[in-house]
DNA sequence: CGCGCGATTGTA
DNA sequence: ACAATCGCGCGT
């Protein structure tokens, strides 16, 4: 199945999030299927890191299928994907990963078991041969909540998980 | 340049 | 409920 591409990324973040479900995210020699997204944007967002350009954020307000993988706790690595037209911030964070029975619930245990790290800050998912998202997906219900460890805009229902 | 805190998780 | 653990962002 071919990848996804500018076409898809390059949409308002909430409906990059939504449509991420179901999906299939490919790393080196692991697949798993998208099972739990957030979406964070720009100023309109207070909790997200784009809320403010700084030298971490500003990868946020560029080219849409961009990795994001951010350092949290001193310990976990989260990984994002970039979304919206160059120059209004969007990411989505990849929450949840099904691999064969393996279910991985939170970002961090994600980045652990896939040892993604900010080694792969940067990496365009449209065209490195090993990281990328598949364009299939399986007809996929999901539920609508708040966001999961922020504080800030928690009025923003902007988490979506697949309904098992 | 110092300091508080965070898009987390495992353990008590 | 809390400790682990450190880079980032803001204030000085």
């Amino acid at each position: 199945m071919h990848r996804l591409t500018d076409s898809f990324y390059n949409r308002h973040v909430v409906d990059v999030a939504k449509d991420l479900l179901g999906k299939t995210l490919v790393f080196n020699k692991c697949k798993g299927i998208i099972t739990e997204t957030e979406a964070y944007r720009g100023a309109d967002d207070e909790a997200s890191h784009a809320h403010k350009m700084t030298p971490r954020s500003k990868i946020m307000y560029g080219s849409p299928g961009i990795c994001y993988v951010y350092f949290i706790y001193g310990m976990y690595h989260c990984l994002n994907i970039i979304a919206e037209q160059e120059g209004q911030p969007g990411a989505v964070l990849i929450r949840g990963l099904k691999i064969d029975d393996i279910h991985l619930d939170g970002p961090g245990k994600i980045c652990k078991y896939l040892e993604i790290t900010k080694d792969q800050n940067g990496l365009d998912l449209k065209t490195s041969p090993h990281f990328y998202v598949t364009a299939d997906s399986l007809p996929t219900a999901y539920q609508t909540t708040s966001r999961i460890g922020i504080t800030k805009a928690r009025d923003k229902l902007w988490r979506f998980v697949v309904i098992k």
